[in-house]
DNA sequence: GTCTATAGCCAGATAGAC
DNA sequence: GTCTATCTGGCTATAGAC
């Protein structure tokens, strides 16, 4: 846990920010709410963190924090092309299971405050795509898949994997099934969506 | 335009709602900004809608009747199932330009409100994907694209042309873009998003 | 460190003049 | 229909006892 260092009532404030931060976003939270949550008073928020606005910004880098590994292990890893598809797609199910709100807590928070990303952007750790696209641009040039531009393929990468947890209310409308229903369509994406990518890019 | 039978302040209202309510979402929406918007007073708000929810509500309800066509487009046209592919991605791109914060408007909200999706999958022109998956089967079934689920498929769709815009603030920063760039990358998608997809399922 | 009580502000909603 | 002025409630934040 990123939360050891911190004593029980401090973590346990953080545990329960980050819940209800994340389900309701920061102009909906309450901090009333997330005291309840902590089963301790209102004014200890302040105590320890101030402000609603520190208290959102320490769950936001706690947040980012948790998104960025997985983004990194597509991006770094030392594996072939396919199998960073192949692993990204199995994990990040499992990851957002785990987590159903905070990919959408994260890119909502960023699409309010766009500043936010030039200050993220700047630290440590902040995922960068540069050899992932080397790597693609060298299987284009090999010829192991077409011509595709990395940028493009990462998008389309990401898109898969993410969206159908952020728009799950919208889809499962559309579609037209039950949360159950629902559920094991996603389940079927842990294979499905890498089935998807490399059929589209790989040459025969 | 949806709201040529209404006055010339209430539409103005309802347009300066939709505006501020789009990019900031219900919440974090304030009723002076949107007065202020529509350069009118804020006692005005109330006397056409009577309550931030209920003018909340007729907002949502207006940016989803500008969705739904968009996706009943791919699903109901009278076309071949690539056709429907391309001019999805095609207009799909074109249609966010004009209205850049409603597919994320409507997400969040059906996910703060569940709830939400029930009333409205209940209603007339919601948007039923059982004629593009008979579709989907037949082209499996006649061997034109390898076998698919169309739920999948459609998700697939779904994704690609729907996050890059929802994930922006996020993908910019991973991708390592300015503005400028990340805004010509979604231009190429406008054809890249089809091409994509029809080389994933189409057979040789 | 933890609580109760309350200050102070801000936003939604309404009253009432015009 | 449109405005100004104001009420009311709720929420962040703090003061102060323990």
């Amino acid at each position: 846990m990123d939360t050891k260092e911190l004593g029980s009532t401090e973590s346990a404030i953080l545990n329960s920010a980050k819940e209800i931060f994340e389900r309701k976003g920061m102009a909906a939270a309450r901090m009333q709410e997330i005291a309840d949550e902590a089963g301790i008073n209102k004014a200890m928020l302040h105590y320890y963190y101030r402000s609603k606005q520190l208290l959102f910004e320490a769950v936001f880098k706690s947040a980012f924090s948790m998104l960025a590994p997985q983004i990194n292990g597509i991006i770094n890893a030392e594996t072939s092309l396919f199998e960073k598809i192949i692993n990204f797609s199995n994990n990040y199910v499992l990851f957002v299971l785990k987590h159903p709100y905070l990919p959408n807590f994260i890119i909502q928070e960023l699409n309010r405050n766009p500043d936010f990303v030039k200050q993220i952007v700047a630290e440590k750790n902040f995922p960068n795509i540069s050899k992932f696209k080397q790597q693609v641009d060298e299987e284009v040039k090999k010829g192991v898949i077409r011509p595709i531009k990395a940028e493009q393929l990462f998008i389309n990468i990401m898109s898969l994997n993410i969206f159908p947890f952020i728009g799950s209310q919208l889809l499962k409308g559309l579609v037209n099934v039950n949360d159950e229903a629902y559920k094991q369509l996603m389940e079927e994406r842990k294979t499905e969506i890498a089935d998807f990518i490399i059929n589209s890019i790989k040459l025969k």
